[in-house]
RNA sequence: GGCCGAGUAGUUCAGUUGGUUAGAACGCUAGCCUGUCACGCUAGAGGUCGAGGGUUCGAGUCCCUUCUCGGUCGCCA
């Protein structure tokens, strides 16, 4: 019978010297540096402890057992002959006086090294899962995870805010991404969904009188992954305040993130309260993308009525944004490397020219320039050493072109950003709709639960053509950090009268409204709080604050890019019986050739 | 679905204009070593070069097809 350890491998010290102790844990390495002294390290989730083994027999009883075994040591702690300076335990190491394996580990060669596990091929990582998480510095990102999680809680609770738990299995919703379906066995034909965000529930909270609600709330999005965006199934902070205004949910947030930040982020500094407000179309003009890197110090300035008729062609009649960089000392081939990554990542071709230290308009489209010279250079203020990036086109590729350029060139050209930092900023004012791509005509651009600004009266006016519905904006705010999107939010709308104004814009009725959103418009026609909410992504949080490119590093059992979870076989095929009782039809009869 | 990159020993990688028996490091096995701590030293085992086809006297290398993984665009109200 396994008897409790009397220490774990992370604590003892020299004060400790001449105790009887019992520690546990996996076998990590051997050092035989003789016949009859060898060196022993156990490790356990606190740290690692060395063992002495200074008789032959004992060095053979280490020998035969195989790494990442898990083994009991019983000895006696004593000061080490030669200390270690670099280990907490250092000082000490225990001198056995019983031996027992707990765990046999079967196999001597491993997938890959423990301690080296991060540089492993990731397939290999993810399959084998548990072996990775042994890596001291895989786990750390995961124990990271859980105390930024307790400090959100911790945070939200003392804010006055109610953790309350939302239901998993619930109706598919008509808009946002695609579900992902569950066969209601009882209901032959029909199907529970996964949510998307407990978004309707939460609005429905504040129909039912509960004042401010959080929740860790698991989302589940059957979309495709990126670095930063898991497939399946990720986390957010998910919050909802009756009778409240956007400020008072920038205010809670203001209080919550900074301080969680500064303390277990990679960099110890976060803006302060309050957060830079930026309204969406400024965002768009200056930053060319709607979550900029307020840590850069690049923008963008229009340059189109400088630029369209300076004879070189993609220019004419094109918008021109130009980004003008200081003190660029970097070489062509650089040039040519971060133009050809800026082409790729806006699917849009840059142009560039440099201010040299004579003075004059030199490489890239610089002979075009010629004529306007000194035009151009008071018009965007250049000096010597100034290089001058440009983004050419269509309005939205112009602004998208230029976006990359200041995230590439603030990230790579020396003295343009102040990384060591987490700097926050709200985007506001998003308008209310948008004009479809396909379409072409008016669709919501974000979600249509939001309260347009200015509320009935606004859209009435649009329907009355007093107002282009394209300028209607929302209470609805997106939260940026480091360039990198948290968390959208808004003020709901929670009128049923406006809430159905706001559909017909967009061609639709009540009877949509109350066809998508049945609970919601049925609960807001007895009396609903105005209220407002955000959800920032629990699992970008802790990216960010582990300083990872890779949502798999923070996330303790990760799927791959394809979504699937190699080391548990997921997804997989299920018996025919388990088929029938959901009245799903089994995939052979097409194998057959009917 | 499009585009880009990768796939060679258990692992991470190198491999020249196509040319002898495909190498290194780490790991593994055996031996040596009395204070190591990424211990050190010596020796050894370990390869369907992702798969299939083609060009060639000869292919890890060139061509075609395909699979897998990663990144990115689409997508993600």
């Amino acid at each position: 019978m396994f008897q409790s350890r009397t220490h774990n491998c992370g604590e003892l010290r020299i004060g400790d010297a001449g105790k009887n102790v019992k520690i546990v844990g996996w076998l990590e390495n051997l050092r035989e540096v003789s016949a009859n002294l060898a060196f022993v390290v156990i490790r356990d989730f606190y740290g690692t402890t060395q063992v002495v083994a200074n008789t032959e027999e004992l060095v053979r009883s280490f020998r035969d057992i195989t790494r990442e075994s898990t083994i009991s040591v019983v000895g006696i702690v004593r000061e080490r002959a030669s200390k270690n300076p670099n280990m907490p335990t250092g000082d000490i190491e225990i001198e056995p006086e019983g031996l027992e394996i707990l765990g046999r580990c079967r196999y001597n060669e491993l997938p890959f090294q423990i301690n080296r596990s991060r540089e492993a091929d990731e397939t290999a990582r993810l399959k084998y899962r548990y072996l990775d998480l042994r890596n001291p510095e895989v786990k750390k990102n995961i124990i990271l995870r859980c105390n930024v999680v307790a400090a959100l809680r911790r945070a939200m609770t003392e804010q006055g805010f109610l953790e309350i738990t939302t239901p998993i299995l619930t109706a598919s919703s008509p808009e946002g991404a695609r579900d992902y379906l569950v066969p209601a066995r009882n209901h032959p034909g029909k199907f529970y969904a996964l949510p998307q965000a407990p978004q309707q529930f939460k609005q429905l909270l504040m129909a039912s009188g509960f004042d401010r609600y959080f929740q860790i709330a698991p989302c589940f999005r059957d979309e495709d992954a990126r670095a930063d965006r898991s497939p399946g199934e990720f986390y957010q902070l998910d919050m909802e305040m009756a009778f409240a205004s956007q400020d008072d949910v920038f205010s809670v947030i203001e209080a919550v993130l900074p301080p969680i930040f500064a303390e277990y982020g990679v960099y110890n500094t976060a803006s302060p309260a309050p957060f830079r407000r930026i309204p969406y179309l400024e965002a768009l003009e200056t930053y060319g993308t709607d979550k900029p890197d307020l840590r850069i110090d690049l923008t963008a300035r229009d340059a189109s009525e400088l630029l369209s008729d300076c004879g070189f062609e993609p220019f004419a009649g094109s918008i021109i944004k130009a980004v003008v960089v200081t003190d660029f000392a970097e070489t062509r081939k650089f040039i040519d490397k971060l133009m050809a990554d800026v082409e790729v990542q806006a699917g849009n071709k840059p142009y560039w020219f440099r201010l040299d230290e004579k003075g004059e308009l030199v490489g890239g489209i610089a002979k075009f320039l010629q004529e306007k010279k000194s035009e151009i250079i008071a018009a965007l203020g250049l000096v010597p050493g100034c290089f001058v990036a440009l983004a050419a086109g269509k309005r939205e590729a112009a602004r998208k072109t230029a976006g990359v350029l200041i995230k590439l060139l603030g990230a790579s050209v020396p003295g343009h950003i102040q990384k060591e930092r987490y700097e926050f900023c709200w985007i506001v004012d998003f308008p209310m709709y948008e004009l479809g791509e396909e379409s072409g005509e008016l669709e919501f651009c974000h979600n249509p639960f939001s309260m347009p600004k200015g509320g009935l009266e606004t859209l009435k006016k649009a329907e009355r053509g007093e107002l282009n519905a394209l300028d209607i904006t929302a209470d609805q705010y997106d939260l940026v950090c480091n360039g990198v999107e948290l968390s959208s939010g808004a003020v709901r709308n929670h009128d049923p009268e406006i809430m159905v104004k706001a559909f017909e814009l967009v061609r639709l009725g009540e009877e949509d409204v109350i066809a998508k959103f049945p609970a919601m418009y049925n609960a807001f026609c007895y009396g609903a709080p105005p209220h407002a909410g955000i959800a920032p992504g629990v699992d970008r949080m802790v990216m960010l604050l582990a300083g990872e490119d890779s949502i798999r590093e923070i996330i303790p059992f990760p799927m791959n890019k394809n979504a699937q979870d190699l080391m548990m076989g997921a997804p997989s095929e299920v018996s025919a019986k388990q088929l029938a009782e959901l009245g799903i039809k089994h995939e052979e009869a097409k194998n057959n050739g009917n």
